[in-house]
DNA sequence: TCATTTGTTCGGATTCAATTCGGATATGCC
DNA sequence: GGCATATCCGAATTGAATCCGAACAAATGA
């Protein structure tokens, strides 16, 4: 008998279906009422099952919003994981213009579901859940360093990437979610582009090698 | 008979303390325990106050955390402001450096207690309550443009202005409160630095003017 | 087929934090 | 001192999160 985790696997296909719908539910009432509205009633209500049987699965509330964490990430991850091969041997510039234009459709979707979450998760989720999608875009990165063999002699990698990933990632939601964008979405892309873009030439024209 | 508002202004000297102690107490609370962990009795306790104490000066909690949020914002823009003059003069990788490890320590001070603040701020902030700090970055930029005529080729500068501070102060913020950083913080201030330095130099090496 | 076991769902009972409210206490003013 | 007002208190109320034991459904195996 284990001690205290009462959760369960669901292992029947109805019990599969309750834990989508679940997930689903908490998108759902993330757009309808925000973070804060978002009760344990709403979520069974919408979901079509009772409050008990959120706790089947789920520890508590906060888990929901893991288990959607989850799924937009793997989402992301999966846009992005397959096409790696022809994204690296795309040029800079439009490969950032690529990844956002992608990772914007994405947010998009359904009414802006992911991107209400992301509003709000970005920041909060309190363990580095965005870790996934740092290492896959750390992981394109250093593929794509390999591939255009000029670019090993560009200076610290992990400090670039770091920049580059968290900062492209922040701007991004920050514009998506900001109800009066001062500037579009396009300028925003091409400046990103032109950040990376002119770095990589810079550092290039400097000097031959890079130090430790 | 205003409808509801029953909230006062604190007119005497002990009222003042007293809602000073409880913004402090705010802030030594979320250290402690963390946002969810953080209850009004938690700040009431620390503040050495009833619980009814709290509603007299603050509408609910969330008031509470504005109160606070003003209160980073505010210490930000006084460290920034009166010094916008000699920050001017500035070259752009010295000033971009300036700028972070003074930000970084602000955010150290007291046992890293505002720092704390921010990594969560975004949760329950959800209006852009850090508009003040961009205003006062794009401020800078702008009259920093002003003291260095050749840049004022720099094409989009809005677009420009968003990137370096969203992405920056966000960058910033999410390695300080990385538990295991896998980059330097003085990697990370030099790669700012360079992302700046070589976006102008390279934008400038382009063209004689910008569009619109 | 049906009895038994195991998985699933339900919704009222419980717990706990946020907020309210009426009264007690302190302060400022004359 | 005595009045008016500001401040503070903390038990009572409210409502959301969570628990739990009973009801229901599916799988199993004779």
């Amino acid at each position: 008998m284990p001690p205290s985790s009462r959760q369960r696997r669901p292992s029947q296909p109805r019990a599969k279906a309750t834990v989508r719908a679940i997930v689903e539910a908490g998108f759902i009432s993330l757009s309808r009422h925000g973070v804060e509205g978002t009760t344990t009633r709403h979520i069974a209500e919408i979901a079509g099952v009772s409050v008990g049987s959120l706790y089947e699965y789920f520890a508590n509330k906060e888990e929901i919003f893991d288990a959607m964490h989850q799924h937009v990430v793997a989402e992301v991850v999966e846009m992005v994981q397959p096409r790696i091969p022809e994204l690296v041997r795309m040029e800079i510039r439009p490969l950032v213009a690529e990844l956002l234009y992608r990772f914007r459709d994405l947010l998009e979707r359904d009414d802006g579901r992911y991107l209400r979450y992301m509003s709000y998760a970005a920041y909060f989720a309190p363990r580095n859940q965005l870790e996934p999608i740092n290492r896959l875009l750390m992981n394109l990165l250093v593929q794509y360093v390999m591939h255009h063999p000029d670019l090993t002699r560009l200076g610290n990698l992990p400090a670039m990437g770091f920049i580059m990933i968290n900062g492209g990632i922040f701007t991004v939601i920050r514009h998506l979610t900001d109800p009066h964008p001062t500037v579009a979405f396009d300028d925003l892309v091409r400046g990103l582009g032109d950040m990376v873009g002119y770095f990589v030439e810079g550092e290039l024209a400097r000097g031959p090698s890079a130090p430790g």
